[in-house]
DNA sequence: AATGAATGAGAGTTCATTCAT
DNA sequence: GATGAATGAACTCTCATTCAT
């Protein structure tokens, strides 16, 4: 539906820049060219919206990042796939993470948000638990590599959204093979 | 009894929680053991407490990692150093550090606290780049060392935050290892 | 449904009555039978609503007293088509005159209030500088007869306002007739 | 008492410049020298210290215009006194004047206040009738020639504070004339 | 007696939500 | 289905008043 998808896009801009209860309800409507009346039409309320705001991009990412993997891929080329398409995917919906991080475990997230999080965390767990299983990885908590991949990316995106890095393919591959030479053993 | 200090404890403490517009001025009050006008007396307003409780904490973390460094140390031990005190002091200040990354780039913050900002990344990136001129850093952007490492360290505060990473002094030293692989020549 | 008119008649009455500050607007918005956030969907604060009820009845009062006066009037018979559309004015609308004359001169008046406020007194200035011009008005200042008739009109509206002077076509008359005596040569 | 008299002069120009409800109690007593918390072993609160400066002010018009009055004055001699006295009063104490006319009647003034101020009125309105029995001032209701006398003192003394009129000995004299030829018969 | 830091009730204002059109 | 005027609860902030010093 249309208006459905401009009152999603507008609202993604303005949490990503005021965040949730900096933004007015009006404003979102404003942006989105629909009367104030009309989000209620789409969503029950506003904590409703930036759920399923949260919801829609947290999946696009994840989609993104996993469509399509060949099961059996070796961990490096995985890891390439996967570090290529978290960047590439922040060039394309910069405010989207930004959103997406901002949100992470807001008080007015719902259960369905939360679940879906921790999935996704644990999809991406079971890549870490499998490459310190097959000593690729260095022997450390599965976790500590996870924080560093997501960490890191975080950043890369945020710096480049203020300007103070620039995502080029070279910047991009050499974040990649740093990363890499963090998480290996 | 030094109000003051109160409230702007109270105030790291909900800011940190839900964030500035979604804290209400007399839930701090509340939370800090004074009225609601009290806070008015020690601070302008509700815009005025966020930023001295940003410049607050921004300033004891810079100097926590900065005071007494000795200034003819080796970048391996330097890097060592920041890093123990930067984890110390989110070991410490969990919430300082949790509420400093929400709020970087807000748009309350004022020119002052945006200044601050500036030159304490300003201070670090010099780190990076004397690094990246000695041959000891890889060739790639200082800028890209400092998101590396920035990242990784809110990215662990954020994971042991939310209780899914233990501080432990094992893993502290791991995380600093593959930290200093990943900026290593 | 007029409510923007309902707004301005309800803070007529109540800033005519306990003055700007006095007036809660909550209690302005339950005399005009609306909601208090109505009042700001027409107004920009408060200061805009007394500026624009200011303005409203300035115009008014200004209009009522000059319009359609023949312009080749002798000057007595031009005192009392002033004088009389005057009283009327302050009969019709006791409150508005309370109100002008209560707010003449405010810290909030706008600007605009105040230019208009000054092109009314330099109309009714001109007027009696003709007098003095033609002789026909006692050689004083001119500001002097001002003060006169608009001091001595006030004066009658506010005794009449309270009950202590009832406003008869008589006693307008002769308050007209002694008037004329005081400024006539 | 050296502090209750600093209070009153300050409370007399900040509510003659903003009013009643306008001025802050912490700002008179800034004004005054004194302690927020010293207004009130003076005045039990904002609303007595406010009667009690009208009462103040409004003694000390009315005993300066009739102190020591010959009680077998001419009429026209007594309005000279009275015009004399009121106007001077008015150039000593303007704000005083314009206090007391801004007060008049306000919501706030209690009973005492108020019958003050009948008791005043009343020994003027004696004055006006005496007039009217003798035949000397117009055949009119002795309360026009009172609203007139008033009217015109008050209106010339604003001008004169705001500056448009100014209180010259000659400029009295004319005033006096005209009112006088205003309210004679 | 004098103070002024502290207070909380109440001010002006905003905004999520509703509902008549 | 779509709107946006209207609302009142809840926000930020002020200030008359108190009371420990």
């Amino acid at each position: 539906m249309d208006k459905r998808a401009d009152i999603l896009q507008a609202a993604l801009e303005l949490f990503a820049d005021r965040g949730f209860h900096g933004t007015a309800v009006p404003l979102i409507a404003e942006k989105a060219h629909v009367g104030a009346g009309t989000i209620y039409r789409y969503f029950k309320d506003k904590e409703n919206l930036v759920n399923e705001l949260y919801r829609h991009w947290k999946t696009r990412l994840f989609e993104s990042i996993t469509a399509d993997l060949p099961g059996d891929l070796p961990l490096r080329a995985l890891f390439h796939e996967v570090w290529a398409r978290w960047i590439q995917f922040a060039i394309d919906h910069p405010q989207a993470l930004i959103f997406l991080e901002a949100h992470h475990h807001s008080p007015y997230l719902d259960e369905i948000s939360e679940r879906m999080n921790e999935n996704m965390v644990a999809a991406f767990l079971e890549m870490m638990e499998n490459g310190c299983r097959d000593q690729i990885f260095k022997a450390v908590p599965p976790m500590l590599h996870m924080s560093f991949i997501t960490g890191v990316i975080k950043e890369m995106v945020k710096d480049a959204w203020a300007g103070r890095l620039e995502l080029t393919p070279e910047i991009i591959e050499q974040g990649e093979e740093m990363c890499w030479q963090a998480i290996r053993r």
